[in-house]
DNA sequence: AGCACA
């Protein structure tokens, strides 16, 4: 068993997601299993780093949630060293009990809910799919030719987080935006209805990706 | 592969 640090929940959700399942060893058919951590190692406050790494003025869109990740060539920052405790005082009685997370206490991290809330009907996998950095909205692609907004309205406000979904109808191509609270939310979405069925769009899945 | 609104 191992524990890896990545430099957000984004990306630690990204590479459980990517490894879950793996066979490494196809002789005994071991298949890996990844979850993320109850606590963390280093616990980040505040706000997560500056963000000049990269363009802003492309990310200023839909509630502009792009920027609360941070992208820089190396994905993995070594975090600050960290002065845990105060300096002096703290074995004194009247001190309060030493908490090791400095008042800091988690939001409750959403997981994925084992049964997603408006279950589409079927699926149909999706390649390989090159992907844009994680956003808190989402584009949604192959739609089929004849889909019918409202059905793909109802499954999409169905989702936690949900904001508003912006449609987009092409001559052969219909494609729609989904805004959400947060990168989280978006984040869920985005594996939880990858290759969903909507009924009037025939027996094709939805591509969900993060919009350039 | 098709990527808008602010």
């Amino acid at each position: 068993m191992g524990f890896a640090l990545f430099s957000t929940a984004q990306f630690a959700l990204a590479a459980r997601d990517a490894l879950q399942h793996l066979v490494f060893d196809a002789e005994s058919k071991s298949v890996l299993h990844a979850e993320m951590a109850k606590k963390n190692l280093f616990v980040k406050r505040g706000i997560v780093g500056d963000s000049n790494a990269y363009d802003q003025s492309k990310r200023l869109r839909t509630g502009g949630d792009c920027t609360h990740s941070v992208y820089s060539p190396s994905p993995f920052h070594p975090p600050p060293p960290q002065v845990w405790g105060p300096p002096h005082g703290y074995l004194s009685p009247a001190a309060p009990p030493y908490d090791p997370y400095g008042g800091y206490h988690a939001p409750p991290v959403p997981m994925p809910p084992s049964a997603p809330i408006a279950a589409p009907s079927s699926y149909v996998p999706v390649q390989n799919v090159k992907d844009n950095p994680p956003c808190n909205t989402l584009f949604i692609g192959n739609l089929g030719e004849n889909i019918n907004e409202e059905e793909l309205r109802s499954l999409l406000s169905a989702q936690p987080g949900f904001k508003q979904m912006k449609v987009l109808r092409q001559e052969r191509h219909t494609v729609c935006f989904i805004e959400f609270e947060d990168v989280n939310s978006a984040t869920n979405v985005h594996h939880n209805l990858q290759g969903a069925v909507i009924p009037s769009s025939g027996s094709v899945g939805m591509r969900i990706q993060y919009p350039f």
